[in-house]
RNA sequence: CGGGGUGUAGCGCAGUCCGGUAGCGCGCUUGCUUUGGGAGCAAGAUGUCGGGGGUUCGAAUCCCUCCACCCCGACCA
């Protein structure tokens, strides 16, 4: 490609409603523009690297016997009815009628659209097990969009589903992703990781998500250092204190605590560590009765793991004023189990704790010396809290530490959840009918870019990985206009590389070298040639990779051929 | 949905309080000079001042209303 056919359009300053580095960089080197909130054109430039992406994509999911297909944006609203999700998506499912007032949605994901076809022309175990995928624009309404292409409401996604006769069977395309997917994110030069997940309102048995790792991600990791653990905080498990509780030395005291209402209030009042307190969190039942929850002071709830308790109503609902009015005699602040006749459920830290902080019951009063079982009756235990640095991993293995994460994947074991509700069966060997086990398997395509560049940057821009580098090399000739010699030697390695297969970009605009320069590093081109009068004067080139501190001379002569080499490394 | 903020040239911004007919930097065009890290000089082009309505002799500026975008929160996956 020569760039004076080509469309480069650098900006010196990001728009002011860019927030994330990778989201200036992306506007600035001009590879999408926005076109609404969260709704953006890919450039030239950047539509290049996506399709670079999508292209291992491809490779790899067909490597490993997936089928490709293309489903519709658009979906009839009775699939969404039929599977229940029409009443229970909310509002980050765009809904639209047609001219003859029909239902209609614009897929945000697509296991209704699929499992409609495979009950259709599936019918016996002979023809399982089969995996479709498709490389498809999807819209999700997200209340609000941000981070560019990392949390658009339009993006493009590799979404794949896989039919079994068996769970066995099941399992086995589970493990056979989640090798794919190591594959794919290697290729593509991520630094990542897989982490256990929350199966969240999907269901299954089994999840993993694969983690960009980046401090603007927007997940929450635990993972184990010495070990291969690592799991979203919202699924970390935090193992039950390994002492048991000291014997009470202090007397049950109640305290005034006037306008004390958080932890951070409460531990500086009375001087104490928060790690001497106890908070109190009271959400509702499944019968709406008022539940009492019991964490360290420092640590926080988890809510994910608190709806998933027998009875307790999921979504998690905190109960109301006028329900903790009611069941406590005071606001929250002041609440706490001493003489609480409800259900109370305990952290499993509290359980070490002794001569504790708790709420009296009584607004502006705290107990001080407060115990179990001498003060309030041993309640149930639970895990309750999110795990902490420092945490013991729960594989034995260590202690945990945490990160950010940007999800750029997410496999999952749907089991039967919508081929049971759209009645996706097959006849068995014994003839018998089956409903068929579901895998569904999905990869953020234009994520992956955000994500990559908030890996992958410096102060002057971009830095590819080579995989999916709009271009792989620039050669910048110095003087196009004025030199001969630098024409004849750039256009000759130019035809060397093109005919070589490289993806290489010829920047004829007859720009500065400094103009030259600054794009190319702000677009990010990992590797750059640059050929002036200067050096041709001593037979040779420069070269310089985008991370190197200086260039390096090379020789003309064999310049193409080195080149190569570099690409290869 | 609640709270806050912003909308002026392609991008970044000033001007708004205190009404008088729109400006700066970058970018763009032309010419000359320059040519190894975002060049210099000169000349130029580009605005429904987010939309609509109102007040006024006169509105970017004051009032009403709508819209878009951003931030914080809530909600939702």
């Amino acid at each position: 490609m020569r760039a004076s056919h080509y469309f480069i359009a650098t900006l010196k300053e990001a728009p002011a409603d860019a927030e994330v580095t990778s989201q200036k960089l992306m506007l600035r080197a001009g590879l999408i523009k926005k076109t609404a909130a969260g709704i953006y054109s890919w450039m030239p430039m950047g539509l290049k690297a996506l399709r670079k992406v999508e292209r291992i994509v491809r490779e790899e999911m067909n490597r490993a016997g997936a089928i490709e297909v293309l489903m519709p944006a658009v979906q009839p609203a009775e699939l969404w009815q039929e599977s229940g999700r029409w009443t229970f998506y909310g509002p980050e499912l765009l809904r639209l009628k047609d001219r003859h007032d029909r239902d209609f949605v614009i897929g945000p994901t697509h296991e209704e659209v699929i499992t409609d076809i495979a009950r259709r022309d599936i019918r016996s175990y002979k023809q399982l097990p089969k995996h479709f995928y498709q490389v498809q624009t999807k819209f999700r309404d997200e209340i609000r969009p941000r981070f560019g292409v990392m949390r658009g409401r339009e993006f493009v996604m590799k979404d794949g589903y896989s039919f079994h006769a068996s769970f066995e069977d099941l399992v086995r395309e589970y493990h056979n992703m989640y090798a794919t997917y190591i594959r794919i994110f290697t290729r593509i030069g991520l630094q990542f990781r897989a982490v256990a997940a929350d199966t969240g309102s999907i269901g299954g048995t089994g999840s993993h998500e694969f983690h960009v790792i980046a401090d603007t991600g927007e997940d929450d990791i635990a993972y184990c250092p010495d070990s291969d653990y690592a799991a979203n905080v919202e699924l970390a498990e935090a193992l039950p204190a390994s002492k048991v509780h000291g014997v009470a030395k202090q007397a049950l005291t109640k305290v005034h605590t006037p306008g004390v209402k958080t932890i951070a209030d409460l531990a500086a009042f009375l001087k104490i560590p928060a790690t001497d307190t106890v908070k109190a969190i009271v959400v509702e039942a499944e019968d709406g009765a008022a539940v009492l929850m019991l964490l360290r002071g420092d640590h926080e709830l988890n809510e994910i793991k608190a709806q998933k308790l027998d009875g307790i109503k999921s979504p998690l609902t905190f109960a109301s004023p006028e329900a903790i009015a009611a069941g406590f005699g005071a606001n929250p602040g002041s609440l706490g189990p001493v003489g609480f006749k409800g259900r109370v459920i305990m952290d499993r830290s509290v359980a070490a704790m002794s001569d504790f902080v708790i709420g009296a019951n009584e607004d502006d009063y705290h107990y001080t010396g407060a115990n179990i079982g001498r003060d309030f009756p041993g309640p149930e235990l639970a895990d309750l809290r999110n795990v902490v640095a420092g945490d013991p991993s729960p594989d034995g293995k260590g202690t945990l530490a945490l990160c950010r994460g940007i999800e750029v994947g997410h496999i999952f074991q749907l089991r039967t959840k919508y081929a049971e509700a759209m009645g996706a069966r097959f006849l068995d060997e014994n003839g018998r009918e089956q409903v068929m086990e579901m895998g569904c398997y999905g990869i953020g395509v234009s994520r992956i870019l955000g994500a990559a560049i908030e890996q992958n940057n410096d102060a002057r821009g971009i830095i590819w990985p080579t995989a999916i580098a709009p271009f792989e090399l620039v050669i910048c000739p110095v003087g196009w206009s004025k030199s001969e010699a630098v024409r004849e030697a750039a256009n000759a390695l130019y035809t060397d590389l093109t005919e070589a297969g490289v993806d290489v970009i010829l920047d004829d605009r007859n720009e500065r070298p400094g103009v030259m320069f600054a794009d190319w590093e702000l677009i990010g081109v990992p590797h750059r040639i640059v050929i002036g009068d200067r050096g041709l004067k001593e037979g040779s080139a420069e070269y310089q990779g985008r991370r190197d501190e200086a260039a390096t001379a090379v020789p003309v002569d064999g310049l193409a051929a080195f080149v190569l080499e570099k690409l290869r490394a």
